[in-house]
Order: C-alpha cells, then sequence, then structure tokens
DNA sequence: CAATAGGTAGACAGAGTGGTCTACTTTGCA
DNA sequence: TGCAAAGTAGACCACTCTGTCTACCTATTG
C-alpha cells in the first residue's frame, strides 16, 4: 500500500521538476505512474497536496545530499570548496540522486506561485532557510557575513546556470567565495 | 491602432509578472483591459507571441532603469552602490517603474518554460546578458572577474529576496561586493 | 467467510483554455 | 462620402483541467 503512494509521489515529483508543476496536470502523472486516479485522491487531497508533498520530498533528497556533501569539512575552506564542487556536478548532471539539472525546484515553483501566503510559497521559503542552516551548521568558524555571501553566491550560481545556461557558474561563484575567506 | 495593441501588451506585462504566464489566460487579459479577443489576435499571433512582447518590453523598461541607474558612475565602487541601492530599491517596491516587487519577470518565466529552445527561453537568457553587458560597459576599470561576481550576486540577491522575503538581499550582497574591490 | 482497506478503468461534471469565426460598428483617410 | 482598417460582443470548437463517483476486483485480517 505504502508503495503506491511512493511511486505515485516520485513520478510527480520527476514530472514537476521537469517541466514545472502548472504545465504538468494529474492526467499525466497518472499515465506515467499507472495508477488509477482514485487512488491518488486516496493518498492525496488535492493536486496542491501532492505539489506540498513533492516539495518535501525534493527539500528531504536535496538536504541529504547537501549534508552529506559538507559533513566532515576541516574549515571553512574546506566547505566552501566542497560546497560550489558539489554544485558544478548538480549543474552539469552528475549527481545521480537529483535528476537532471533544471534549475531549483523550490525557485521555479515559487516562480509559478505569486502568493507568498499560499503554503506552496511558504515551503519553499523554508527550504532556503533549511539549505542555510545546514550551511551555517558547517561553518567550522562561525561568520554571518561569510554565511550570507555563501547563500547569495549560492541561489546566484543557480540561476546563472539555469537561465544563462553557464556551465562554469559553479566555479565562477567559488572563485569569488575564496577571496571573501581572506577577509 | 497603435494604443489598442499598446494597452493590451501593459496589461498583459503586469498580470504576466504579478501572477505568471501560465496562471493568466487570455480571457483574463481581455477582461482587465476591456479589449475584444479579436483584436489581441489582430495584433498578436498567439499568446506565445504575446509571451514574448511582453518579455520585450519588460527588457526594454528594465534595462532602461538599470541603464540610467549606472549611468555616470566614477568609479567601480561608486557603480556597486548605485547598483545595489538601486536593486534595494526595487525589492522594497519603490520604483514606480518597475511595478511591485516579484521577483525577476525572466527568471520566473525561465522557471515555467522548460524547454531551453524555445523562444521564450532564450529571450529570458538573452535579457540575462544584456544586463551583464550593460554591468560591464559602466565598469570603470575593466574587471572580469569582478563583473561575475557582480552578476552572481544580483541574481543571488533577487532570489533570496522573493523567495525568502529577505528585505536586506540587497544590501548584503552589496557588503559582499565591498570586499571584492579591495582584491 | 466477511469486512475492511486498497486498488482498477473510466465516465461524468463544471470550469477553463487558446484559438476561429460571424455579424456588426467605429474610425481614419483619400 | 465611401471604403478599408480596426475594433466589438460573443458564439463556437476541441481539448484540458481538477475532482467526484460507479461498479467492480484484490489482498489482508479476525
Amino acid at each position: 500500500m505504502i508503495d503506491k503512494r511512493q511511486h505515485l509521489l516520485e513520478t510527480a515529483l520527476q514530472l514537476f521538476y521537469r517541466n514545472g508543476v502548472q504545465a504538468v496536470g494529474i492526467n499525466e502523472i497518472l499515465k506515467t505512474s499507472g495508477i488509477a486516479k482514485k487512488t491518488l485522491y486516496h493518498h492525496f487531497a488535492s493536486k496542491d497536496d501532492l505539489v506540498i508533498a513533492a516539495l518535501n520530498a525534493r527539500d528531504e533528497k536535496f538536504c541529504n545530499w547537501f549534508e552529506s556533501l559538507l559533513k566532515g569539512s576541516k574549515s571553512n575552506s574546506e566547505m566552501t570548496e566542497r560546497m560550489f564542487d558539489g554544485l558544478s556536478q548538480w549543474f552539469n548532471n552528475k549527481v545521480d540522486s537529483l535528476d537532471g539539472f533544471r534549475g531549483c525546484f523550490f525557485i521555479n515553483t515559487s516562480a509559478e506561485f505569486s502568493d507568498a501566503n499560499n503554503p506552496i510559497s511558504i515551503r519553499c521559503k523554508e527550504h532556503k532557510q533549511r539549505i542555510k542552516t545546514i550551511i551555517a551548521s558547517h561553518l567550522v568558524k562561525a561568520d554571518e557575513s561569510y554565511l550570507e555571501s555563501l547563500c547569495t553566491l549560492k541561489e546566484g550560481a543557480i540561476v546563472l546556470a539555469y537561465v544563462c545556461d553557464d556551465k562554469q557558474a559553479a566555479e565562477k561563484a567559488r572563485d569569488t567565495a575564496r577571496k571573501l575567506i581572506n577577509n
């Protein structure tokens, strides 16, 4: 029984991330997953409910990857290298667990839902905060200013990688971050 | 005759930017503008055509604002201050010509259209390149590395301002940029 | 075995989509 | 004035959307 729900969710996440939430209707998810509509509505109250679940699943997946990426960093410098190396891997489709790169699911979904009070928008914001917390927890030497810089550079790199198809966006952002450590 | 087209375009841009391209159907644009459907299709071949026109209009508007913002900078430092001050104004809804802040229309639209070969996606990318060119043209002292940093910080600040509702995103990015000028 | 839970194919419903078209009116210009 | 261009309200079309529901099947458990 739990398998059907999981299968639905994974299919939905994949389609949503690849094409956008509004561009994918539930009939497409059903067709792709081979699961009946009633089953979908048995597990999820609505499409929005499914979107939230997809966001949760992606958040879990991304944060797990990110956490393991930064784990064990011995210095801020090492953590910085790991982070941007990881981002570069992601941008260039070398992280199996994260699917093919199509920008950030949370930025994309946030763009599709303009109401900041919508639980979907709120969920996207929470993801960003969670990532920031993860980075902060791996800063060997606490540095609030550097943390802000890293978060800004990370988002900027993601956007440039996706919108501008800049394969070197992570490397450029890393070069910038390297200059900040000496300050 | 040209006024109807302009009125349609402005209405469409406003609705698209505020709510998202796919969330706004042409019937809503017609209702809001008070213009007949046949007139819309007289001026624009399709909805996609209207979206492209809206992107063009926004590009023009934004680049004009951005250009005048940076114009006359006497140093890289001054240009940097101007840029991030301007971004802060924008994020906090103090730029009349740019409507209420809802992230970047090009990032948002790019998120909604996943096919990188779609003219819409291409147009979004072109906007980013054009902005980069404007920044470069106002760098008093040429510095390729600094240019890349500025572009990354700018995109990052926009995302944090929108997704995370961080009203200080521009200030934080500016603080980061300030540290880079001394390098 | 019976009841419950989970699942199936697919019909149905109302609302909405982007685009085409009819019949008519208004505007602009020679 | 007459004609072409621009514009109007709105009907129509095929299709899609999300969600509800029917009738039935399968699996599990007491």
